[in-house]
DNA sequence: TTGTAAGCGTTATCAG
DNA sequence: CTGATAACGCTTACAA
């Protein structure tokens, strides 16, 4: 900072365009109809003063902002460290690039819940974006009464019949996977499932058992895990010990699946040979790990953008679907 | 959203209150010469109408938005790649979070130039945070002439006297290092130098020439490498095939160090028997690393709060230096 | 301590 | 197609 800079206005416009503030303003907002000479008159005078509109005034006036929340609904450090986040924002931010808007980041922790009420009603948003990938909060779901607003992933615990969603297709993603094992002559099918109090991890076991129903296969091979390596390993030596033989595994992560394959690893089984494995997520897990595993895509980065579009055309007052699943895409690896 | 819920304004809770708008609008602002009988009333018709101001309203008359930008010079990538930026930004939200001060993170990739500079001057934030990490440009530091603006890291490449800069103190960091080398008797040394392009890598090899310079040794061993393990190694061969002894080597990030040792180790060098290694960052590579390294920690969290409240006194007028240094911490291990 | 009244810079309505 | 003129919701001297 330095020199105080007089800041021009509409109207400074106006009088050194000879058009009054209602032209200025229309030229600023590309209004259609506007002579061409007031339109290069304006133009002049705002190039000369190096006029810049002001925002406030603009959307006091127009009950707009041009600005969208995007809501983490986790810590700062869990924002940085889940890969997720990485892959969702920036397909936001690039949509939004395309349009007039601009994002606003709100990170849960940074807010109690009042300061993050009141800034999201303030008029300080057109709408929000509710990024739910661990946690939930009934709060959230209640902002969507006030404010227009779109989950990226399905908030657990609450009916709200009414909220704007758009999800991976979970349940598609893991009957597919399943599926690949059957077309590959397995029979007897384990899962190691997700939490249990996520909702793409109900939606993941939701479709391994879709598809073993279809088969009249017995679906009682389930072990659970968080979605670590870890956890995935502890889940295999449950498995195993039950004693029962089983063909073919799908693993609700790729995470939870590298440490299933460890475990397969130590006590001497092979992959595919013995035991074929598919999973969800094509991460360094996925593709590092040997067999490489044959596993699902989902496409995060273009949820992100199809969940801000979603928000905008909710803005816009469209009549849009309740519910937004975007399609995965099947990876064929070595482990099946 | 849901109801078109009617937006109670400052002029019903004045009237349900039974004071004049001026007065609420006191309330609101906690101005301390209001009646305890009024503040009352006040509050309680601001509950009971869920009142909440609005926020364009208020930048319009006040002239203050109470919300400041966070500039991030690089594409969404890496950003979320950058282990730096998931060190600041936490910080300075954090320093934020006890203010009334809200962020908006802007990153460079999604605006360009004009946008930014549109959005950066139509009054939509108080002042601008440009972590300047790697890229520097001039536009942002043209900026800091229309709008109070605070560099964490010193941009290159423009002499700018005038702007206002929170930086490790990255000189004192590199003399430190260099200086637990002689201490431990190695008279000899190296260093393997960061890219001169970046302000950061010139304090550090700045650093390491001062001290050398002040004892008398020769300091001509010098080699270049960016920021990364692999060029660190590289750095490290081109080192050794000078076939010049030395006993000690200031690596100039943990990266480089970890490259340069492993190079070390496939020649069979001892560390620090051989050749002692200092160098700065205490991330992954530093703790891990075997021996563990001898290491400068850099304050990046605090950093960031730093830079934070730095720019809030800049937009309050007070008169701050344009230069603030942060101090480093040693952290002696195994390496020397 | 409280109220009055004049803006803040745009948009929007409505004539012309 | 253009120009008055009234909002938009709040802050802020200035008076009382």
């Amino acid at each position: 900072m330095a020199t105080p800079a007089p800041t021009p206005t509409l109207e400074m416009v106006a009088a050194l365009a000879g058009v009054s503030r209602s032209t200025v303003s229309r030229v600023v907002n590309a209004s259609p109809s506007v002579t061409p000479a007031a339109v290069a008159a304006v133009n002049a005078a705002i190039e000369q003063l190096g006029y810049v509109p002001n925002q406030a005034a603009r959307s006091l006036a127009s009950h707009r902002t041009r600005t969208i929340a995007l809501v983490i609904p986790e810590n700062t450090a869990r924002f940085f460290a889940d890969p997720y986040y990485a892959a969702v924002v920036p397909g936001v931010a690039q949509y939004l690039s395309t349009t007039e808007y601009s994002l606003t980041l709100l990170i849960a922790s940074e807010h109690d819940e009042d300061k993050m009420r009141r800034y999201l009603l303030s008029g300080n948003v057109d709408g929000a974006l509710i990024l739910s990938h661990h946690n939930n909060d009934r709060f959230y779901v209640q902002l969507a009464h006030s404010l227009p607003v779109v989950f990226g992933g399905r908030p657990t615990g609450f009916d709200a019949p009414d909220i704007h969603i758009v999800d991976i297709d979970n349940k598609a993603a893991a009957a597919t996977a399943t599926r690949v094992l059957l077309e590959h002559g397995r029979r007897r099918l384990a899962t190691i499932a997700g939490p249990q109090t996520i909702a793409s991890a109900i939606d993941r076991l939701g479709g391994w058992r879709e598809i073993l129903a279809a088969e009249g296969i017995q679906d009682d091979l389930v072990e659970y895990a968080d979605w670590s390596a870890a956890s995935g390993a502890d889940a295999m030596r449950s498995l195993l010990a039950r004693g029962v033989d089983f063909d073919g595994l799908f693993a609700a992560s790729a995470q939870i699946a590298f440490g299933a394959l460890g475990v397969l690893h130590e006590r001497g089984l092979d992959v595919p040979g013995q035991i074929a494995i598919t999973t969800i997520d094509n991460d360094q897990y996925a593709q590092t790990s040997s067999p490489a595993l044959t596993t699902i895509e989902q496409p995060t980065t273009t949820q992100g953008s199809m969940i801000a579009e979603t928000l905008l055309r909710l803005i816009d007052g469209e009549e849009i679907d309740h519910l937004t699943l975007m399609p995965t895409t099947l990876i064929e690896r070595e482990s099946v």
